[in-house]
DNA sequence: AGCTATTTATAAGC
DNA sequence: TGCTTATAAATAGCT
């Protein structure tokens, strides 16, 4: 493409074709690498020479779990079981049918959580944004609530603990004994409380503005 | 690469990002193409975007493809080229990979939504709440800006709408002439209806209390 | 493996 | 998204 505009058809003289494969394919490799690196892009790239040499790019997150399961599977067990090629060739082939599906699946669901996240907006009209809205706003609530039982749960063990201190002071005056740990009965059912009052302050915190 | 010479780093702006990705893979493939024609090579060239779409191109058959690998695997080549098969292996492996990767994708997605929805609160702890809620608010004060904006947007057209009409009838008070239809423009669309006490109020919904 | 004259690819901008 | 244009890269034909 230069000197000459070229054909695109298999090239005749087999030397001038091993140039242009190496020069080529060195460019491709690089075009490769600077789409990865520029647009954040996991690439795999594998090219098989006319004569079965194999050249291949993977991106580097590709390439980590590639190699994760290079040393999963051992030498040993490929040689004991030739079932597992067809397996594996099989398993290939439908996994080929599979991932159009799987990343369909992914672009919604990353569609999804951007429009949960307000990112892509500007497409929905003003119904779909009512529905968004009323989704984030029970999501709110739920996250609330559950902050509010937390909080709530931790509030009795606080108030078991205090319990626990005030009746173990009381025997002691009773007794006249010193603090020798009374067993777990005594607060065997911590769902009965007293006073709130430590409560409401809590939760008060818990739920700043307009909960 | 041209206009300007560009660093080969990940690109900030998500916008242009996105378009460079989409120019520079159509690039790519091409050049996959040409090389595979040019050379008479098989190509296998995977692309994922940063947003999990799948691209692919396959020089012949994703199938010949396979087969080819097939042959390569074989116990009699391993022994004799044991560089190959550990590159042919790094390919097989590159499809079980990319399915496994996507389900992996796909299932943080869907627990990322689950949460987000407020359907799996229990794990998290106070903290993670904390941010849930901040990022589910933020979520919904942007979903409330967008309603606004679009409001009024269609606020500005109707006034003008309005405008149009108002002149038009100077126009025709002026000439004596009467009504007939000026062209459809004015009831393009109907859902746009006329007085703006109705977008105030609106408007008034759209932001409620105190958001 | 270099060297250029050209063709391609593409960054910005619209 | 698609088109245009100025410029950077890639590369065909030679050596």
């Amino acid at each position: 493409m230069t000197r000459r505009k070229i054909q695109i058809k298999k090239i005749d003289n087999t030397t001038a074709r091993q140039v242009t494969f190496s020069k080529r394919r060195r460019g491709l490799f690089k075009k490769a690498q600077e789409l990865s690196t520029l647009c954040d892009a996991e690439i795999a790239l594998v090219v098989f020479s006319a004569t079965g040499k194999l050249f291949e790019f993977t991106s580097s997150s590709v390439q980590q779990v590639i190699e994760r399961h290079h040393l999963l599977s051992s030498d040993f067990d490929k040689l004991n079981h030739p079932s597992l090629e067809l397996q594996s060739f099989c398993m290939s082939q439908l996994e080929s049918s599979t991932s159009a599906a799987l990343s369909k699946e992914i672009a919604e669901k990353t569609h999804e959580l951007r429009k949960l996240r307000g990112e892509e907006l500007q497409e929905l009209n003003m119904k779909e944004l009512q529905e968004l809205e009323k989704l984030l706003g029970s999501g709110l609530r739920r996250v609330r609530d559950a902050k509010g039982s937390q909080l709530m749960q931790e509030n009795k063990r606080l108030k078991q603990v205090m319990m626990e201190n005030r009746q173990v002071q009381t025997l002691e005056l009773e007794q006249g004994q010193s603090s020798e740990p009374i067993g777990d009965f005594i607060h065997s059912d911590p769902s009965q409380d007293h006073d709130s009052s430590d409560i409401s302050l809590k939760l008060g915190l818990a739920f700043p503005s307009g909960i």
